[in-house]
Order: structure tokens, then sequence, then C-alpha cells
DNA sequence: TTGAACGGAGAACGATCGTTCTCTATGCTA
DNA sequence: TAGCATAGAGAACGATCGTTCTCCGTTCAA
């Protein structure tokens, strides 16, 4: 349906850009120019809507962040390279999971699990890359984690913050050759 | 005085556990045990109230991890150790500081200001612990950071998480010794 | 040309929000 | 005892929320 990828496109620009609370079903209407009928035809509530949300965004991010490294002959430091320039997006501010998570994850189960589900991707990526090491691929997820917070929190330094990360994931990787 | 104290604690449990959004004042009165009309007195509005407990948390979060390495030699391990024990606290959902600026930092620049200047503050220890060296602190800040909100969305497996990040942060710091 | 199904615009609904106001009881001062 | 300031309980207010409903114009088959 047509009108799905719409309000999913609107609702997910105004619930990453502003939090989802924040954002009114009256403001997706406006932002998507679908009406209210329908948009209650295609998700039976605001909480649907959040997690069609999230579950688009899970496959749009990981398959650009996959590609990516696939290119680059699935190096770890691709990933590094790859959060750089999401950092420096427009429009940039952070992880839309882990804000929703902390916004809604006490309150709504459904949100917490996709959220959960989208990590746990993540985290498989990684440790395919790292040559299955499980130990090492805890850690690079942490440090992907840390970044994407830092890099929310001080976007002035996001470009900084992104290539220190990708050092310390240069480092654990091969702890003897610097 | 007294009453702003109990507000604090009645909000700030409330704040942490559900989000900021997700608790009414009038929830926050009941739970305190103030009445609304002093409640105004003490903070003039939702927004203050919401940042005194930043602020407030701040303070306490700094200084119970800066004793804690203190009393250990000032060693960066120790940052590792008492963040296990956080994560293993009952109620931990993760950096109140992170969840509120997802939440809010668009909203309240109020919010965003409080935040940046708590992370500063982390930042200051680390860079201290690292002997100066902002590299090195940069890193330690990003694992702590990556640790805390992995912590928060897998609950479980968070002790496993602090001491992955801790190896890490060993790894980072004496990289030609292991 | 008629009529029935559909769709959009937006009014309406009940709930809840942050905030203020009213009312009443209490205690203190003269 | 009389009068006044204070405080708490909670009603009230206007705004906004998620959701549903009403109205009216359009389309298309017979």
């Amino acid at each position: 349906m047509e009108h799905a990828e719409r309000l999913l496109a609107a609702a997910g620009e105004l619930f990453y850009r502003q939090g989802v609370r924040a954002v009114g079903m009256d403001e997706v209407r406006a932002a998507s120019g679908v009406s209210l009928k329908r948009l209650y035809q295609c998700f039976p509530s605001k909480e649907a809507l959040v997690v069609a949300w999230l579950e688009r965004r899970d496959e749009q991010w990981m398959s650009s962040l996959t590609s990516y490294v696939r290119e680059r002959g699935d190096r770890v430091e691709a990933v590094f390279e790859w959060l750089e320039r999401w950092f420096g997006e427009d429009g940039f501010r952070g992880c839309g999971f882990l804000n929703a998570y902390g916004e809604l994850g006490a309150t709504s189960e459904a949100v917490a699990e996709v959220v959960r589900r989208h990590k746990r991707r993540l985290r498989d990526l990684l440790r395919e890359l790292a040559g299955d090491d499980d130990a090492l691929a805890e850690q690079l997820f942490i440090l992907v984690e840390g970044a994407t917070v830092t890099a929310m929190v001080d976007p002035g330094r996001a470009a900084a913050t992104a290539r220190a990360a990708g050092r310390a994931a240069r480092a654990l990787t091969s702890p003897h050759q610097d």
C-alpha cells in the first residue's frame, strides 16, 4: 500500500527528531498528507505505528550498514567509517531504537521487543565480522553503542568520536600489532 | 527545604523508571506526599523539576563513582567494577541522562544542557584516571556509555557487558602487556 | 440519471495533561 | 476569644492527546 509508506516516512522523521510522545497523530497526518481515517486503517493505534516504524528502520539501517561493509571486504573498520558518515548526516539524533527504548521500553513490551531484536541483529553482524569471536564481538558492540550515544549528546565532535571508537576497535582486533 | 528533597526523590524514581512524559505531576504528588500547591512552590514547572532531578542525580552519581575509584587507587578498572554493581541494582534502567536527552533533548534546551554538563564531568574524571591522555579518555568514555545502554536493553547480561567493557579498557590502557 | 459505496476533512469525544484556584480547617497572635 | 495567615485536599481550567464519528462530495455500475 502506498499510504503506509508515506505514513512511516513522515512519522519516522517526526518520532526520531522530536521523540515519540512529543508527536501527535494529527501531526503525522499533516506531515504525511494521509487522512486520519486512513491512518487508522493502516495502523490501528499509535503503538502499532511506532512498532512498524522501528521495524522498517531496522531493515533500512541494517541493510545500509551491511552493504557498506560487504563492499569493503567485511573489514571491522568499515563499520566505524559508516558510523562517521551516519553521525554527520543532517538531523542525526542518536540511535532511534535506544531513544525509543528509554522513552517507551518500560510502557510498551512491543517496543522493547523490536528494539532487542534490532540489537541482536547488529550483534550478529559484528560477530560475523569478528570471525565468530564472541568476546571481541561484544566489545565491538559496546563501542558502536557508546559512539552513537556520545555523538548524539555532542554532535560537534561526532566525527572524532567515530574515529576514536574505530581506533579502539582496531586495537582490540589486533592487540599486538601497532 | 524538606519538601524539595522528598519531591526530588519521588519524582526521580518515577522519571527514571517510566520516562519523564509518562509521569504526571499528580503522580509525583501522590508518591511524595507533598501537596500540589507546595510542589509548585518548590518547582515552578515540570521542566524545573526535571532539571533539578538531573542536577541532583549528577551530583549523587558522580560522587558515588568518584569515591569508589578513589578508594581503589584511581585505577581505571575500578570504573567498570562500579558499573557492574550499578547494572545489578534493582530497577536499573540505563543512563537517566541519556534517556532524558533522547526524550526531551530536542524540546528542552535546559534538559539538554544539564545532560551535556554531566557527560563533561564524567569525561573529566576519566581523563584524570587516564593520566591526561585525551585519546584514551575518549575511548574509555565510549566504553562506559556503550556498556550502560547495552546493559539497559539486555539486563540479563549486564554483568557480562560490564566485564567485557572492563577487559576492553584494560587492553586499551596497556596495549602491549597481555 | 440514479443510487450506493467510498474517501477526505475535520468536528467531536472522553481521557489526561500541566497548572491554578477554591474552600475549609488549623494554628498563631493580640 | 477574635482575627488573620497558612496549608492541604482536591475541584476546576484550558489545552492536547489518541481515537472515532459525522458530514459531504465524488465515483462508478446499472
